[in-house]
DNA sequence: TTGCAATCTCAAGTCAGGTTTAGATCAAGT
DNA sequence: ACTTGATCTAAACCTGACTTGAGATTGCAA
């Protein structure tokens, strides 16, 4: 168990249904890393596997991968992490879900205020009025919420 | 109260939060429509507001511009929307809010499952077999989720 | 040892969701 | 009438997250 604890690219992304593509994609930006065989090719510990299925979980979560890389940076560098590690940061995840349900659950509230009197108006509801940064994903409107946000959407 | 139940761009915008470009980019994608002064500038009705604000918290719930449009284009098309168009709307936001809660608090059961065991190998616990559309946003790992999800991330 | 799939690198392409730029025109206050 | 800010169009550019393509090399298997 030394030699046959190496993986090849093919063989990471079919454990993680991850395209080969995306792995190197992943290794580039910093968020794996791989040994290289004699002849160049890339080789990945067992434990990579697990790497990437945190990668996806966090995504799912709306992390970028940037944001994604600073939590795996707190991965011992030197060892293969242990079950601690991961929990360790794991449990930051289990925080970042409770937040984005928590606003969510504000979201509702807001929103059945505004089903109830039709009006969407959004000042009168403050549906805005929130700084939701986890849902602020990809591109989007750049300057809503938190800067401006409370003086936005009147309707009338 | 006629003529000045049109604004124009820069209202709409500042009354919404969201960039004039962005209004006119909306317009392109169908979300929006525009009536046009003598001189060709764009005017809105004040309801446009209502229907900006419904975009951007769609767009919190992670629906792109499509399937934006999709809900906006169940709005009357002849006369302006009133409270009970809006409201029949936004209960289909509701329903996905619903569901997006209930996808996270799964997802939060099954990563504490694996933080308990300090797993993450994914087969085991199950993260992986949900098909949760409403996460997949943006670019991301195409196939994970769906097609093959199941016989994914095995550890070991 | 030959053959073919898997890998490699590097550059370019893709898609969503906008923003920026340029040069021209409109509209409103004085 | 004049000026100045708001708007117009079209096209180019941007970021994030990958994918695709081309051409060369590697590695396992028969």
């Amino acid at each position: 168990m030394h030699r046959t604890d190496l993986i090849a690219i093919g063989e990471l992304a079919a454990r993680t249904g991850v395209a080969v593509s995306a792995i190197r994609f992943y290794e580039a930006k910093g968020l794996i890393e791989a040994l290289r065989s004699g002849g160049g090719q890339r080789r990945f510990l067992r434990a990579d596997i697990r790497r990437v299925s945190f990668i996806l979980i966090a995504q799912q979560l709306g992390l970028s991968l940037e944001e994604i890389a600073a939590e795996l940076a707190q991965l011992p560098a030197q060892r293969t992490p242990n079950a601690a590690d991961w929990t360790r940061i794991s449990t930051d995840l289990r925080a970042r879900i409770d937040a984005r349900i928590a606003a969510l659950e504000r979201t509702r509230e807001l929103l059945d205020q505004c089903i109830g009197c039709g009006c969407l108006s959004l000042k009168k509801c403050g549906l805005y009025n929130r700084g939701d940064k986890a849902a602020q994903r990809g591109a989007g409107p750049r300057y809503l919420l938190g800067d401006r946000a409370g003086e936005i959407a009147e309707v009338g």
